[in-house]
RNA sequence: GGUCUCGUAGCUCAGCUGGAUAGAGCAACUGCCUUCUAAGCAGUAGGUCUUUGGUUCGAAUCCAAACGGGAUCACCA
């Protein structure tokens, strides 16, 4: 922020005037001030005492005489022991919200020129999506927006994992049980008709692996000897030589699972710009195995598997092309990366993937790093957290996943209980009605998901509903609405939201003040958001400037105000705070209604 | 076992590059709707920041070790 430097180089001046001190305003860190404490920056003055001399409140005093004296922004100071609390003038609150008000692009960034590309949700084609996808959908088209905030290129992209042995294992359980339902004949969402058949597979499979045991074999032989896991296997080998029978029957289930997934992507909120199929790209990267082999970086065993030696960089040797001379996971993805690189030069690619997979993305770089690939450096890992339930850790082929769409469900219908509870629907029509709901349940889902930090695992208690009170996304949302109502109003009564209706505007109250302080910081938390990676700095501010204007709102009176210089003042203040609550909602992908 | 991670109020989480008496929300308890939306606001209570050392004027934050969770160490993806 600018005030801040301004008076970090005041500081640096008075360091220089009064001790002779020569201090770069840069290494002068200023931090808020404690509530509990008049002032709205601090400067800590320990660590001045060794080379003045002096002790801490004696450097306090000296520089805060010195700043009220000679630094125009500084209205008042205090010393307690060694920090020195600084209040600004009140007039350059105002100037600083007067700026924002002209400056509508206040919060997003210049362009960068830079191109990042944001790989999320990249589901498996064999079960609907659940929980912890709904995390990695909304991280991923979240800081697929903060980027752009950021000033960069953003490309987001969906690799859709379409083939190999799970997909079979739907298909042959379909071919088995499935009588040609379809999802129309069945009445069941595309995913979750293929899903169904996953489980089936999964069930007999498990049955098949009993039977060999009780008649003998050892647990880990039957798991690769019972008849279902064959099939399966020879049925992806058809699959690979284009059987055509397989093929189609495949490409049939896809189909379902597409139209199913489309469905939930739009009733979420995300999308992508660029889809990619692993049945298309699986085959790629061994290419780049083979231009290893040439630069002499990695090394073949006397078997023919291709293998990188990663010591060096403190993780072990891997495999990258098997004896038989197919791919594995690490392969085609060093295809995807020159794939997607010749598609869209990245500076940087984003993957939102799961942190069980450190390993694998810290592999993939280390290996494109040896490769001498000018877009390894660019590969960032998105590593987040899994999401846990109170029971433990969520398992697709257990039973144990709670299923996004079912979640979505019920958080409408709770959004659809709480606002009948609270009255609050008079007025509105059906549609509204229904849209108002579905706003609120994302909101509230979004909010829930966004506002921990990616990188942490997490506890989703399905027992208790997602709050629509405090630290919540409807909290937000409600803070939207309430301005907006007062917006309304200041319409019908010819109100403009204009800086000049309160030029001479003063007597600035401390919630005002504290809510401008607010408005000012949301550049810097885009920021802060974009460098992190991190969403949840998005949702604590965006609950943080509610909350100072909640207490705002709470305080002070706008339309009692007798004073039109202050009620102008304090209508252009809630102007300004619904679009930054809007702004910084939007970029966790939610909605914020005008009346709830 | 190796590597990586996490451990903050009863519960869920904030605490930026070290700074004041460690903060929110939920749950509990008190107040506040004839005044702009009470999905709100104000307040009370709740803590050996897992433990022990170290660095420092100063540590929840940095370093080390221990204890306790989790992930990973596949010719699965």
């Amino acid at each position: 922020m600018q005030l801040q430097y301004a008076i970090s180089q005041s500081i640096s001046q008075a360091l220089h005037a009064l001790f002779g001190l020569s201090v770069d305003a840069s290494q002068i860190s200023l931090q808020p001030t404690r509530k509990e404490f008049a002032g709205s920056f601090t400067f800590v003055t320990f660590p001045y005492t060794k080379s003045i001399g002096k002790g801490p409140e004696q450097i306090g005093e000296a520089l805060g005489t010195y700043l009220k004296e000679n630094a125009p922004e500084i209205k008042n100071y205090n010393v307690v022991k060694g920090f020195l609390n600084l209040e600004i003038q009140e007039e350059v609150w105002l100037q600083l919200f007067r700026e924002l008000m002209t400056n509508p692009n206040h919060g997003q960034g210049t362009s960068s020129g830079r191109n990042v590309m944001v790989e999320y949700s990249s589901p498996n084609t064999n079960k609907p999506l659940h929980l912890g996808h709904l995390r990695n959908n909304f991280l991923g088209y979240s800081v697929a927006e903060i980027m752009k905030a950021n000033g960069h290129n953003v490309m987001k992209a969906n690799l859709v994992n379409d083939r190999g042995i799970h997909i079979c294992k739907s298909m042959l359980a379909y071919e088995k049980f499935g009588h040609n339902e379809t999802p129309e004949t069945s009445g069941l969402k595309g995913d979750h008709l293929v899903g169904k058949y996953y489980v089936l597979f999964d069930r007999a499979y498990k049955e098949q692996i009993d039977a060999l045991v009780e008649q003998g074999m050892d647990r880990e032989e039957a798991k690769k000897k019972a008849p279902w896991m064959l099939e399966a296997q020879e049925m992806l080998l058809k699959w690979e030589q284009g059987d055509e029978h397989v093929v189609n029957l495949w490409r049939l289930m896809n189909t379902w699972v597409y139209a199913g997934f489309d469905q939930t992507y739009r009733n979420i909120g995300v999308d992508f710009d660029k889809y990619y199929y692993e049945s298309e790209t699986y085959t790629l990267g061994k290419e780049r195995v083979e231009e290893g082999l040439q630069k002499g970086v990695f090394f073949k065993k006397p078997d023919g598997s291709v293998w990188v030696d990663l010591t060096d960089d403190g993780l072990d040797e891997k495999l990258l092309l098997r004896a038989d001379g197919t791919s594995v996971y690490i392969t085609q993805d060093m295809g995807t990366a020159e794939l997607k690189y010749n598609d869209f030069p990245y500076d940087q690619s984003v993957y939102v993937v799961a942190d069980e997979q450190n390993y694998h993305f810290q592999v993939l770089k280390a290996v494109l790093k040896k490769l001498g690939k000018p877009y390894a450096e660019g590969i960032y890992h998105l590593s987040y957290g899994m999401v846990d339930l109170p029971s433990g850790k969520m398992k697709s082929r257990e039973g144990t996943v709670v299923d996004a769409d079912e979640l979505v469900a019920e958080m409408i219908d709770t959004a659809r209980q709480q606002t009948e509870e609270l009255g609050k629907i008079e007025g509105f029509t059906p549609e509204e009605a229904t849209q108002l709901y579905h706003t609120l349940a994302m909101g509230a889902l979004k909010y829930f998901l966004l506002k921990v930090d990616p990188k942490k695992r997490m506890l989703f208690n399905p027992q208790e509903s997602i709050d629509f009170r405090g630290n919540t996304g409807p909290f937000v949302q409600y803070t939207h609405a309430r301005i907006s109502a007062i917006l309304r109003k200041a319409a019908e009564m010819g109100i403009a939201v204009e800086a000049a209706s309160f030029d001479n505007f003063e007597n600035l109250h401390e919630a005002e003040q504290d809510v401008i302080i607010q408005l000012v910081a949301y550049s810097e938390v885009v920021q802060e958001a974009g460098k992190l990676y991190a969403p949840s700095v998005i949702a604590n501010y965006a609950y943080e400037l509610a909350k100072a204007y909640n207490r705002f709102y709470q305080e002070i009176s706008i339309f009692n105000e007798t004073d039109e210089q202050a009620r102008s003042f304090r209508i252009a203040l809630s102007a300004m705070v619904a679009r930054f609550v809007r702004e910084s909602m939007s970029l966790l992908g939610i909605e914020v209604p005008e009346r709830m």
